[in-house]
DNA sequence: TAATATTTTTAGTCTAATCTAAAATAAGTT
DNA sequence: AACTTATTTTAGATTAGACTAAAAATATTA
């Protein structure tokens, strides 16, 4: 088995890769755990020793096969805790990244794949994110980036970016939550800022905000 | 807070304390951790420093309050998921203590809390032992250890000393559990081996499995 | 293309937790 | 009381994961 340091490591990368296409580079890395530049390229080195990854100095990184799976199957275990923490145990979806980031790491294939029938065999995380069957299958919806949408155009919440506490409260005090629709009224070509329509209220959102909502059309 | 080495250590002798009376030996705490006397020494040295035990060199080890109070605290962790993975999740008995050991040290007040909520403030978990409450308080029944009972006498079993799945998977296949009624038919004075009622079944057991059984009167 | 800036890696420390081997203390026995 | 044995502690090494400071590679810009 890996380590708790491994497999947040391994996680880190997935989600980069993500987002940018291509290796990722190491200060990438070093930034998104919260730790030096040096403290990745010893992590990085440690899990290419162990082809999780592959690593060339200076290049940058991605995940081997191996490595996207125990990436993977780690996202799995943290959506579905989430998913237990909010409809079971009656927590706000702000409060349960914190908590699910600590359960993430429980190793047992059997405590997973009952957690999982318990729950119901859930789609979705409470933030909209998809979760990655046992043999690693996610399942991608097409959604755009709400900052990439135009005057006119609508389409409902599927997901948010970020799970903050801040943000995901920001979105409750304005009653946007997943599922909810939402269309952009206004847009501001120097900023990147928004009105939107939620509901019978009309919100002014920066371009911030917009990029971490996702939304399928 | 206690990193999760702390909490095991003082968890061990906690647990030892309600056995033994008196100050423990390193090598007793050594042996229950899988390690050698050395590691312990270490490790009882740090915990003295950060006054969660008291400790003289050659004389052995008591917890302070402060580190009662962790260990409790971790105990109550254990007992309530050994709950949620029997009653939520079916495990059976005999397969929560090992996943328990892990999810103990996850670090939350307010899981603990709705956990408790949510299983309906269990008072004892799957194996007969009593969960203490929020504040450390352990409802502490009085029980015989079976091997000190004598012919004759007869009681329910309310407890397991053991929690490996050997010894449950034993219990298991003779349809022992907690709440059976058990009564002495026989006692040998030369190995404390008895012969014991169970339902309508008569079983011979060693001394070291009526060591293992709590009764109550 | 040379100079400068940025990124990344290496080298050397540090801490927690473990180990082995050796030394110190305590307990048991003649 | 002295010798032997068992227990416990110390000393020194190791590993994972982090850090700082310095060196090396790459990127940018004049």
């Amino acid at each position: 088995m890996y380590t708790r340091a491994e497999e947040n490591y391994l996680k880190c990368i997935f989600h980069l890769e993500q987002e940018h296409k291509g290796a990722i580079s190491t200060n990438a890395i070093a930034q998104m755990m919260n730790t030096k530049a040096s403290s990745a390229t010893d992590m990085i080195q440690r899990l290419a020793d162990k082809e999780l990854v592959s690593y060339r100095r200076y290049k940058g990184t991605t995940l081997t096969k191996a490595g996207a799976a125990v990436a993977v199957a780690v996202i799995r275990k943290h959506r579905l805790w989430e998913v237990f923490l909010v409809e079971k145990l009656n927590f706000q979806w702000d409060e349960v990244h914190v908590i699910a980031e600590q359960l993430e790491h429980i190793q047992s294939e059997e405590l997973i794949t009952r957690l999982d029938k318990f729950l119901d065999h859930p789609d979705y995380d409470p933030h909209g994110d998809p979760i990655p069957d046992k043999d690693g299958n996610i399942k991608r919806t097409e959604k755009k980036v709400l900052s990439e949408m135009n005057k006119g155009q609508h389409g409902i919440l599927v997901g948010v970016r970020e799970t903050s506490g801040e943000f995901l409260q920001y979105l409750d005090k304005r009653n946007i939550a997943i599922g909810t629709k939402i269309k952009v009224l206004g847009k501001e070509f120097f900023d990147g800022s928004m009105i939107i329509q939620v509901k019978r209220e009309q919100f002014f959102i920066s371009k911030k905000i917009a990029e971490n909502l996702y939304i399928q059309v």
